[in-house]
DNA sequence: GTAAGTGCAAACGGTTTGCAGCCTC
DNA sequence: GAGGCTGCAAACCGTTTGCACTTAC
């Protein structure tokens, strides 16, 4: 097998740009049906099924993160400098981001005390917000 | 709305008793259908839909905790009295428990920070492991 | 006896894939 | 011109649900 090292180098298609340009003025995390929601909504249909392969390749690439909402659809965001975490209330469903450079240091610090590299992590709040209480 | 305090007592039924012990006898996580795997092979056949139903019922009640794998299966696991996270290596599939009391904390002051009550978390670390590396 | 609990199979909803045609390089 | 890319629709797969039957109380 001769690859393994850098992957092909992804077409700039018409498709990608949008999807990848939709990625970037969502503030948070979006599903796929989101994405090609808005894209339509735009002007700019693109096909489901373009879509997730968009999104793979994308996270394969290392340039969006992949996450699970709690019913287990996929959600992505740009890979963004600022690292953030949500605070999501149970009953309205409103999200707060938070950072956390606690966290983010706990993290590293545990990964490395067991001997773990290349650690990334996943930390959700859910509660229920003041107005819903 | 009237309830919200202690729902039905759920009857002690030979099929919840399995699922119960099944998740007792794991040692990490275990998904719906691996459970039912495991009670079939024992000679203890439960439906996959009552095997669904009873994980909902219980940790409805709090007395097991729900995650999602990467590719969306849920996945669970008997609530154990020590709140911990799991390190977990993205080779081997290797877990380390780990126990973050600075996390705990954190958690607790940003939703308060936010008016947010009654606040859990999740949190996960994913890496590669010494023996990986 | 009654309502909760169960099994089966069909329905669901998000994601993936096969395939024929389109478009970028 | 060749091979990657796209769209459509069918296939997948874990999970949920409708319904008739069984069982705990």
């Amino acid at each position: 097998m001769p690859e393994s090292r850098s992957e092909a180098p992804l077409r700039p298609t018409r498709q990608r740009l949008a999807v990848s340009a939709a990625l970037g003025e969502a503030a948070g995390f979006s599903s796929a049906q989101e994405i090609r929601d808005a894209l339509a909504r735009r002007g700019e249909p693109v096909g489901l099924a373009t879509v997730y392969r968009t999104l793979a390749a994308l996270a394969e690439a290392g340039e969006v993160d992949m996450m699970r909402t709690e019913d287990g659809e996929a959600i992505y965001r740009r890979c963004s400098g600022t690292h953030h975490h949500h605070l999501v209330c149970r009953a309205c469903g409103r999200a707060v981001e938070v950072e956390g450079p606690a966290v983010e240091r706990w993290a590293g610090a545990v990964a490395t005390e067991h001997g773990f590299t290349d650690v990334s992590h996943t930390l959700e709040l859910v509660g229920v917000c003041g107005d819903c209480a």
